[in-house]
DNA sequence: TCCGAATATCTAGATATGTGTATATAATGC
DNA sequence: GCATTATATACACATATCTAGATATTCGGA
């Protein structure tokens, strides 16, 4: 593997860690973990903007983490694969293991 | 679990995803994952420059994924959890399962 | 205490990202 | 075709991020 390949491996890792690296997406793909959910049920459940909702959406939907399904003027999404919710669960172990850490640390100083 | 409370927590996994979003710093992490290195190795074995190193490492260690040890006048950093290594093989899994899955894609158009 | 090596930080500039508002597009029913 | 509803996108602006290059800091040795 010479670092060149290396380089581009590394770019698309980056990318798709990128991808979920913004809080509002965390909380789209959250909802979409058990059921698909239309834009709108979405803006209104999260309390986000409609147009902020359906941005996210494309942006998501580009890297391939969410699928739609059109029904009349909705539009219903899901996530494409179980794995993307085990990322989350990954994500969210090691940020309770890094508080973990933070809290041992902070005894210390008591 | 409030909306609110949910923001507060997502924010911080979109922090700790975002720590992961730069290619240079997974570069980094992937050369950490067996022993430690110092800066300059590493700036050597990647090809990047002392200060770009330097930069990445500050960023991780102030997310808590990286630990220094100083000796001397070189400081060498190892990652703080194997947890964190876990996580890039995730990464590395998603993206593997998503170029299939384009592949498949791109093999119903042939 | 002065010097050199290793690392950390500062600065400025380029690029990317997220948002609200307004508008465009798509689908349905009249 | 027209109005309505749902979704997608364009624009302008503010903010964040990354980088190279210069400079500051830290440490050990002469």
């Amino acid at each position: 593997m010479t670092p060149r390949y290396d380089m581009e491996l590394f770019k698309l890792k980056a990318e798709l860690c990128k991808t979920f690296s913004d809080p509002k997406r965390l909380l789209i793909i959250n909802k979409l973990r058990n059921c698909e959910k239309t834009v709108g049920d979405l803006a209104r459940s999260l309390e986000l903007n409609q147009s902020v909702v359906s941005r996210h959406l494309a942006i998501l939907r580009s890297k391939g983490i969410v699928q739609p399904r059109r029904e009349g003027t909705c539009v219903s999404y899901s996530l494409t694969d179980p794995k993307i919710g085990e990322a989350c669960d990954l994500v969210h172990q090691v940020l309770l293991s890094q508080m973990e850490k933070n809290k041992e640390l902070a005894e210390k100083f008591i």
